[in-house]
RNA sequence: GCGCCUCUAGCUCAAUGGCAGAGCAAUGGACUCUUAAUCCACAGGUUUCGGGUUCGAAUCCCGAGGGGCGCACCA
């Protein structure tokens, strides 16, 4: 069968409800117009047929009869699922509906199998993930969360815009995965027979661009980690990082309250949420909280980096914690801060004054040497953004990368490794400079009410289907 | 990677060791205002796969595969 090349159209659905509202039952508008879309619905009756069509903007009922359309009898015996256009008369039946008169329509496409079960969608996870095409037509829900996510990402460009930010691109292939601690996937270019990794973060190359003079930027990109999938864990995701040349961490921490509650307020027109049927609010400001100050209030003792490591470690193992003899206390309140903490943070709070130790891009608090001017955003009990002020000393920005390489050595796996071409570029100057990454993919979880991260990505990450 | 749960028709789900079923979709038909149309008829199965126990297995056991949740890793 060979169906057109193109079809001649001039009207969406969404738009005729909208123009059409106020005709009443039974009348006619005189307006012809041509549409496009599926069919979703199919109801025939003898000599009329009634289809929903529906496209990009929303539903209307196409209304076709033996006396007026063209191939009326191929009309009514349509598939659920096909596309046609149609061309006629925009009326309303006598019962209420708003439709399109069809005079003529033809099949620009035919559906091979159906879109799921007219109740019910399709539930099946494996099925709505590997097949999302088909999932999007039959869960109405699933097309409203990916609306929701390119809503999400169009505000936050919008808004870094409008406050004079340039977007730049820097590259996802690296010599060396740094950033972040994380697990890098590595792949292979053939014509330098090297193996690369695929990056774990943008930021050191963002600095280096704020080295190049640069004063705000971000960059919106994909991220990979070779690391657990989970609800909240997908191994690629998409970050959004900027860096704002003479700001520190509590110039950042604005901007970033300012960023999430603007496109709550942009996509949904509140900052009051529900998340998971639970109240949640992104309205600013939110509460800022140093990590010692919640670790010892859920502990019920005073803690901080100054406390003994050897208490550290005791109220770690009553956790069913067991500290690393390379820990120092830094890590040690760290892990106790997640071991009591991190879940129960609902409404986003900053989380502020990371201990130095793990923290080894950030610049040294200016109050005290083991900590360090950086926050983390935490909401719904996960981890939502993360930012501090730059170590911009070379010299103690190489002694930190020094620390990573010692841990690595005494068995810890997630660190970084030295990078002198970054160390080189500090050299050069980098201003005082704050630094901000969001995990987009949960913001746009909490905004589109999405339980699994899986939801908010088109095509997430599957295992491939093995002959078993 | 580990633990628990789960997998039945194209889709959504029944069948609680005793004949594998329904609704929708599909197929054939009736019907000039339907709204998940309705009505009649027809068809649809290696119960994810491979073993085992049993007179008898969708059901119980073992293994494999996919998925969900939790833990770990992490954002």
């Amino acid at each position: 069968m060979t169906t057109p090349y193109n079809f001649d159209h001039n009207s969406f659905a969404g738009d005729l409800q909208r123009d059409h509202a106020a005709i009443g039952d039974g009348d006619e508008t005189g307006v012809e117009v041509a549409a496009a879309g599926r069919v979703m619905l199919l109801r025939t009756q003898g000599k009329l047929a009634f289809a929903t069509m529906r496209d990009s903007t929303g539903e209307i009922q196409l209304f076709a009869l033996s006396s007026i359309t063209e191939e009326f009898e191929s009309f009514s015996k349509l598939h659920l699922g096909d596309w046609v256009g149609v061309k006629g008369e925009v009326v309303r039946t006598k019962r209420g509906e708003l439709s399109i008169k069809v005079k003529t329509w033809e099949t620009l496409a035919v559906a091979r199998h159906n879109f799921g079960d007219k109740w019910s969608g399709i539930s099946d996870h494996d099925l709505r993930y590997r097949h999302r095409e088909a999932d999007l037509w039959a869960n109405p829900e699933s097309r409203q969360s990916l609306s929701r996510r390119s809503a999400v990402i169009r505000s936050l460009r919008e808004q870094l815009w409008a406050q004079g930010f340039i977007e730049v691109e820097t590259p996802i292939l690296s010599a060396i995965a740094s950033g972040a601690a994380a697990r890098p996937f590595t792949t292979h270019h053939n014509a330098f027979d090297f193996d690369f990794s695929l990056r774990i973060a943008p930021e050191l190359w963002l600095k280096r661009l704020v080295v190049g003079g640069f004063e705000r930027i971000f960059e919106l990109g994909r991220v990979f980690r070779n690391e657990g999938i989970s609800p909240r864990h997908n191994p690629e995701f998409t970050m959004i990082e900027l860096y704002v040349a003479y700001w520190d961490v509590y110039n950042m921490m604005e901007l970033t309250e300012q960023l999430c509650a603007g496109a709550a307020q942009a996509v949904l027109g509140t900052t009051q949420l529900t998340y998971q049927d639970r109240e949640m609010s992104l309205a600013t400001p939110w509460a800022r909280r140093s990590m010692a100050e919640l670790t010892s209030e859920a502990v019920g003792e005073e803690v901080s980096v100054h406390s003994s490591r050897e208490r550290l470690v005791e109220l770690l193992s009553q956790r069913s914690v067991v500290a690393n003899d390379s820990w120092g206390t830094g890590r040690c309140l760290a892990e106790l801060f997640e071991a009591t903490c991190e879940d129960g943070l609902w409404n986003p709070t900053f989380v502020t004054d990371f201990p130095l130790e793990v923290s080894p891009l950030s610049r040294q608090h200016r109050d005290d040497d083991l900590l360090t001017e950086r926050f983390e955003v935490y909401c719904a009990g996960r981890e939502l953004a993360n930012g501090f002020s730059e170590l911009n000393d070379p010299d103690d920005q190489r002694k930190r990368f020094e620390d990573q390489a010692r841990l690595k050595a005494a068995g810890q796996d997630e660190t970084m490794e030295i990078d002198e071409d970054y160390i080189r570029a500090l050299e050069w100057g980098l201003p005082p400079t704050a630094g901000l990454g969001i995990g987009v993919d949960r913001l746009a979880m909490l905004i589109a009410d999405a339980p699994n991260i899986r939801e908010i990505i088109a095509f997430p990450t599957l295992k491939p289907l093995r002959d078993s």
